[in-house]
DNA sequence: CACTCATTTGCACGTTTATGCATGTTTGTA
DNA sequence: TACAAACATGCATAAACGTGCAAATGAGTG
């Protein structure tokens, strides 16, 4: 599979410690985390150099050195909305893993939800994505980046959902067509398929499915193997399944068995 | 490897210090880093010369010294995320002072922009109010609150506006019927009234105060009695003026003696 | 012209930094 | 538990660095 390489040139043969360590973390922000022994080979140096980078950066606070590499820090959020950010550092490390699935120029519903604003914040710039949303956290988190068309869906806002759903909400999103969806998950088990809590927020994550080419499905391991109230399509329309670290083979290869793409996130950092 | 030699024309055999030290600067610019071992040969200089002069250019805060060359500091910030940080006392006292003007049940209709979100945030709870937005950033100061009814207005969200504008949003707005709309003002003066930046976003502030019963106009004392280019209303539709409290006593009988009701906010505190 | 002063430059010296290799230890996975 | 890959650490080497000093240059002055 291709990186994507979204803004950053190639590393010139010959680079200075500190220019070097710039590019990790340039590296760092773009691909959401960096190989050890992959930015040796681009930079023609030992891995001992590169470890002494990293070492360097995860000292400024710059990384978080792992067992192979390095993965950024989460990113610090504001006091206000704290209180919505559990489990930080997990689902970045869901929304890094989702992110791969994208490809240049592609047109992207996200739902409302807080892993979905965290794939929101992991998508790459300057890709010439569009990034279609009901939810206002996903379009805050494109907003003080570049590179991307934002279109937002209007409508009723829920307040527990912290997005619009309803029929207008509905309406509009089937004047649109996607490459690739993200409906925020409630629950998800191998027969059932994809579940959620609510009436009109089930309603409106159908119409995503429906208007998407594919259908990618991330999820936190406690949401894996239980149901909710309202079904919202079968495995059969699920293309993608990115599930965290910890989930077992077994779990990965029954969904695998049903011709859905497994992708395991790398472990989270906090 | 080829030098790409971009912009900038050869540096001469003989040059003087000062000379070099120009060339090196345009040099970070256009190449993002310097060699001083490149340096001294392309000056026909020891190193030891264009170690001083990187010394110097870094006393100047005109680059950052590594090992083995310079490198150009870092520069710039988000520009939008800067302005959501910018005068937030006055931004909040001015705030305080256009939620008196809402009454019970009314359907209010909120702009993007920095300072209405803070009016949002500044709303009485559970008084029976309706917001309607195109700014996920007024959303989000909401959906922690309770006790209000959210309508969010789609369409193609522009970066720099932080809101959603254009054809759709307009089409949408215009299916609304509001008792009080706040508009973001770009500009304010006596004879043309409210003024936008831009083209697009002047077309929808048009549109809510048309579809609203009563339009009220808060403005930084920076934006007042300034214009731009794009005109939105004639002070004859804006019937309400929410100053900051250093704006004088002439300016504010001036717009008074136009049937603008003017309300001068607390001073702020820091 | 002789002299001074300031500036710039290159060189010699000792010091710091970066790097790769060899060593033994830790970690993840089967 | 076993094993290989990734890791930390110490050490030697080479490059880059800072500092002090003397030579060269040029402008101003008696």
């Amino acid at each position: 599979m291709n990186k994507p390489r979204a803004a950053a040139p190639i590393p010139p043969g010959e680079a200075m410690p500190q220019e070097r360590q710039q590019w990790i973390v340039q590296r760092l922000r773009s691909h959401g985390r960096v190989v050890a022994a992959e930015l040796a080979a681009e930079f023609e140096v030992s891995e001992d150099s590169i470890r002494r980078d990293l070492r360097e950066l995860a000292g400024q606070g710059l990384c978080k050195r792992v067992y192979g590499g390095a993965l950024p820090l989460p990113v610090a959020v504001s006091p206000l909305k704290q209180r919505r950010v559990e489990h930080t550092a997990r689902k970045q490390a869901l929304a890094r893993k989702a992110a791969t699935l994208v490809r240049q120029g592609q047109v992207l519903l996200i739902d409302a939800g807080s892993t979905n604003a965290a794939i929101a914040a992991a998508l790459p710039e300057r890709c010439g994505l569009t990034v279609v949303t009901n939810a206002p956290d996903v379009v805050l988190a494109l907003l003080d980046r570049e590179g991307f068309e934002i279109q937002l869906i209007g409508g009723r806002v829920d307040p527990r959902i912290g997005g619009a759903v309803g029929a207008q909400a509905v309406k509009e999103l089937q004047r649109i067509r996607a490459d690739l969806c993200f409906p925020g998950a409630c629950a998800l088990d191998l027969e059932g398929g994809l579940w959620g809590f609510d009436s009109e927020e089930s309603l409106f994550k159908r119409a995503m499915v429906e208007v998407s080419g594919e259908t990618a499905v991330v999820v936190t391991s406690d949401k894996l193997g239980t149901v909710a109230t309202h079904r919202v399509a079968g495995l059969a329309e699920v293309q993608h399944l990115v599930v965290e670290h910890d989930v077992d083979k077994a779990t990965r290869n029954a969904y695998a068995a049903r011709d859905v793409a497994v992708h395991r996130a790398d472990v989270a950092v906090d």
